[in-house]
DNA sequence: GATATCAATGTAAGCGCTTACATAATTTCA
DNA sequence: TGAAATTATGTAAGCGCTTACATTGATATC
């Protein structure tokens, strides 16, 4: 097949075509459409016109080609199953896009080897940043990020021990934290219902602020159950079925995420369990889904849009070669909500 | 700043890198990645020796140009906030992945100018086709994505009156059925609290499904009163409030989407009506919300899922060239639950 | 008035791929 | 066995832009 003769030949204007019809070079046109202020005013007038009258609009494959440059940013987020992460996309795109930034998402279903693969894409797609969710991920990874001279920055996460740029907020101090109110109300069966901790360190600084909450209280963290699933309201009540066969039953289940704790809501009440009166659970998030349930739950917020917006800020940054100051740490709250009670007594 | 030396230099393999080090020409090396049957195995396993030595990854913008083909989708979709089109999108995704496609996804926060202009980016971004969610839009923009030959697949919505190719449901004839039900049970009052209709042809036909119902059981649909309002449980709430303080008061309230019934049903609550004893709320769409609200929201299923991922299939196949053949209409399921129940006496 | 300075524009060399066409190597068949 | 058909590979011309550098013309400076 021709190219001449495809029947769908949809010649679309180029810059030749402006340029003819202005009578200026297609540099000049390059130049009104990049850096206006360089070409005199008369000029730009008449290219603009041009550009209005055939209905010009550049084609993005030359142009990255061409400037080395994409203006695109991409982000890979486990899910947009859950509204955490939809939110905060969300701000981030609307950040992004007020800097003129087009943003590329795909999602990895928490998968380490879909992530990678992803990461391939969105590179190989000339996107100019990264922006990722926590730390783990392999040093093969992040090497070759680092070789493609790809920024990128980790959010969700704030962990001093790593060196990477990050902004997010302390997942093991915001667990610990709420884990202490837990066991201040006076629970000592508690029951853990995490995601899988290989792999997603965010899951695991979560635990190990349970824990350390626990230790600090003199209670050994080896007497928390803990089971992992993956993060679905069906995973949580089936999760908290398992806890509420156990003997001593936990008083309190600790959720990693509200999703899960969601589940654990429904299924104590299907079990004919009264919550907060029977068992106490909280999440962590603060997604809506939050408020929805009955009662509505004891949880941690977390600053999703603001983490967003943030996020576009400084990606937008370092894309224009501002070195990236330091990582950001953002402040977490306790949402203290129905949930949580005293254990029966 | 010269090119050379650009202190930033990373200089990535390319083609011709690897048709040096395999030892032959650049057609090859692309053959071996386009097309491996056109290459002898003998000469692809040296190809895709050097490809893993090098780190090799092709640059898209160049691929893009030369091949006039992006092997990219594009999806406008209101808002990543509502669940409902998380999961579309989420499905549409893995069944674009499955065929090598890459999808990008933008919002529009349900405003007509934005997703204009995100069309307009998408397509200069190079998408070869584009989802877009309802019907209505300006005719120039339908009149520019033919002008540039993208095939277009709209979703959500089935009206037979319109000749454009789409994917989805009807909304009126769904909501029609969920209102007959309504009515059935004896409501004679009826509010409705519906997202904007200008602009938005789903709202509008399930607030016509609304009308067509009443009007089946002979009552006058202008009796029926109509809030219009953004999608949001807050405004769904708000809404809810001042449908209540009607005389005479509905005694059910037809909300547009799940998203608004459960403001409406936390609203509800708050004012000290029993739900469904002294009013009767019903969504539309059944996210999960739907089922973690107390009591669960009676609604209407949407077979979002099987939307995104039969979506994906028609427009790859467009690509393609096959001629999509016509529209898919799918079916929705009343989902009867605890909102719903006769008038009090 | 000659020269230096500066702003506005033009020229043309790529950017890294794909692919039509040409050529070389191999197989098929009379 | 040689010509024709088939298969594997190479050659090189773009794809539509950006931008370094060259050129031109106007203005400022001596």
């Amino acid at each position: 097949m021709s190219r001449k003769t495809k029947e769908s030949e949809h010649n679309l204007p180029t810059l030749i075509d402006v340029a003819t019809r202005a009578r200026v070079s297609t540099a000049t046109v390059s130049r009104c459409l990049n850096s206006p202020g360089q070409v005199q005013e008369r000029t730009r007038d008449r290219v603009m016109t041009a550009v209005q009258e055939l209905g010009y609009s550049p084609n993005f494959g030359a142009r990255a080609l061409a400037a080395r440059r994409t203006n695109t940013i991409g982000a890979i987020i486990p899910t947009m199953e859950n509204a955490i992460f939809a939110r905060a996309i969300q701000a981030f795109q609307e950040e992004l896009h007020a800097s003129g930034v087009t943003l590329l998402v795909s999602s990895s279903s928490y998968r380490a080897e879909i992530e990678e693969e992803q990461i391939r894409t969105l590179v190989a797609r000339g996107a100019d940043a990264l922006l990722l969710i926590g730390h783990d991920r392999s040093p093969a990874i992040y090497q070759f990020l680092e070789n493609r001279g790809i920024p990128v920055l980790i959010s969700w996460a704030y962990d001093p021990e790593v060196a990477r740029l990050s902004i997010g907020f302390d997942n093991r101090r915001a667990m610990a934290g709420l884990a202490t109110e837990v066991l201040r109300q006076g629970h000592r069966q508690i029951g853990i219902i995490s995601a899988d901790c290989v792999g997603n360190d965010r899951a695991r600084a979560r635990v190990n602020g349970v824990h350390d909450a626990m230790r600090a209280q003199g209670l050994d963290p080896a007497t928390a159950h803990l089971i992992e699933t993956h993060y679905s309201i069906e995973n949580g009540a089936r999760a908290m079925r398992r806890l509420m066969d156990l003997t001593p039953r936990p008083t309190a289940v600790i959720c990693g995420n509200d999703v899960l704790a969601v589940g654990a809501v429904q299924m104590a009440r299907e079990l004919g369990l009264a919550v907060p009166g029977d068992v106490s659970i909280t999440g962590f998030d603060d997604i809506e889904l939050a408020r929805v349930v009955d009662p509505p739950l004891t949880t941690v917020h977390v600053p999703h849009r603001d983490m967003g917006r943030q996020a576009a800020r400084l990606l937008v940054d370092m894309v224009a070669g501002h070195p990236a100051s330091e990582s950001v740490l953002l402040e977490t709250n306790l949402c203290l909500r129905g949930t949580l009670a005293p254990p029966p007594v």
